[in-house]
DNA sequence: CGTTAGGTTGAGCAATATCAAATTCGGTGG
DNA sequence: CCACCGAATTTGATATTGCTCAACCTAACG
């Protein structure tokens, strides 16, 4: 499991072009900083993530441990936050670093509360706790095929939510060492489970952009949605607790 | 991976003696519900975990998917809540489940806001996060050996802070085909390791009691703390609400 | 063109799963 | 006290999955 070191990029690296998100609704986006490839998000006095919104690129939050090992624990989009809800948050203390070149606003999210189109700190908070427990499930009990074919999905769903998906086209700028750290994989077998996945015609992935060819598929063969039974659904079950 | 079925056991078992938790700081605790081990925590009619204090013995949340696959979220010991803060958190959305027997309080924390000893559903909000986070990098990035030892400090820290540790002691009521479910390895495969951390010395484990043997090597050999530098550090936290 | 990061391949091996059959252990009933 | 029962643990054998290592390839870039 080791699973080596990985070249501490802290190099400067071309920009890739990055779609600007282009939603109105998340106002505020005056852009106020750029990061590149490999640059760690700005940080406060206190350590934690500075408050900021993606406006564009993908980020990650990560930790890293003994003998270069480094887990990733969940990608950050645009329209994503950082640092912000509830303050000392652990997730507002890991690390995080920009994966494409990233753009950042200041714009705080519902700064009046009647701003009826950004979510609130607790919908942040509650959406990024969902995402923690999908990955805890892909980690713990899915198979390398699985979890590679969970991931891709919510990626998806994620990014048509904000209307940077063509489809079930996207762009998706992930190198397979990525991929591998945040599905606690190998490099290698990332590689070869991607195979596979093209081999069966369950997605195309070349350039940097990836198309789900059968979400169905796709779906059924990783149980999608189906292991978080914790997605909303709201019915009456009045487990009532036996005495004794 | 898939890792079969376990017996849904929703028998009657014989209550195992279970350690009230001492503790006086938690208090309102009028005992108002018992749980048998296999019986579900209480719902509320919308499907939520119903806000609880538990007063004595081990519960889990869970998840289930394909092919009778469980994953363990987490472990929810004396002293905790569930169903507590923010509502419709994904946690409080989990299925959970009663490892021994089980006491419940309907006693909700920090009602007067000037209760220096409880926590406030911010605390608990942000402790339950560490939690998550460590098991991520738990289940993706360390092996069966070092998952194994990482829990069982977890668990001694999290048992020790309430008064539950006798020295480097504690009662420890987990099956093996719990703990396999809960580091996403084989009941086999963990059964193994614990032989092999007995026979390091690391630590003493029958009828249902534990004794952590070298609490420096075990963090040694497995990264404890190192890893989650998320780990409070600076005090500041003014938990002041933001905006909703 | 040389360099480089990322992707691909093959071979061998280590970690972990699966299967099936003991064995141990705490009750329980005789 | 003893025989028995089911749950939990343990064991051995074997199968798979995924890892490591070491090349090699390829496209982008200066």
């Amino acid at each position: 499991m080791p699973n080596r070191s990985w070249p501490n990029s802290t190099h400067a690296a071309p920009p890739p072009t990055v779609a600007p998100i282009g939603s109105s609704s998340l106002a505020a986006a005056e852009a106020l900083e750029n990061l590149r490839p490999g640059q760690s998000l700005p940080r406060t006095a206190h350590d934690l993530l500075a408050p900021r919104l993606i406006t564009a690129g993908w980020a990650c939050r990560y930790v890293t441990l003994q003998g270069g090992r480094r887990q990733i624990l969940g990608f950050v989009l645009p329209g994503d936050t950082i640092g912000q809800s509830p303050p000392d948050r652990p997730l507002n203390r890991a690390q995080a670093l920009a994966l494409t070149q990233v753009r950042l606003s200041h714009a705080r999210l519902r700064l009046s509360s009647d701003d009826r189109d950004a979510p609130s700190p607790t919908e942040i908070a509650i959406e990024e706790e969902r995402q923690l427990l999908d990955h805890i499930v892909r980690l713990g009990r899915q198979t390398a095929y699985e979890r590679t074919l969970h991931l891709l999905l919510e990626l998806h769903e994620r990014l048509a939510a904000i209307g940077l998906a063509d489809g079930e086209a996207f762009e998706f700028p992930l190198t397979q060492e990525v991929l591998a750290d945040a599905l606690g994989l190998s490099v290698v077998h990332i590689n070869r489970t991607l195979q596979r996945l093209r081999r069966e015609r369950l997605l195309v992935l070349h350039h940097g952009r990836v198309t789900l060819l059968e979400l169905p598929r796709m779906k059924e063969n990783c149980d999608y949605g189906g292991a978080a039974a914790m997605r909303a659904s709201a019915k009456i079950l009045v487990t009532q607790p036996l005495p004794d």
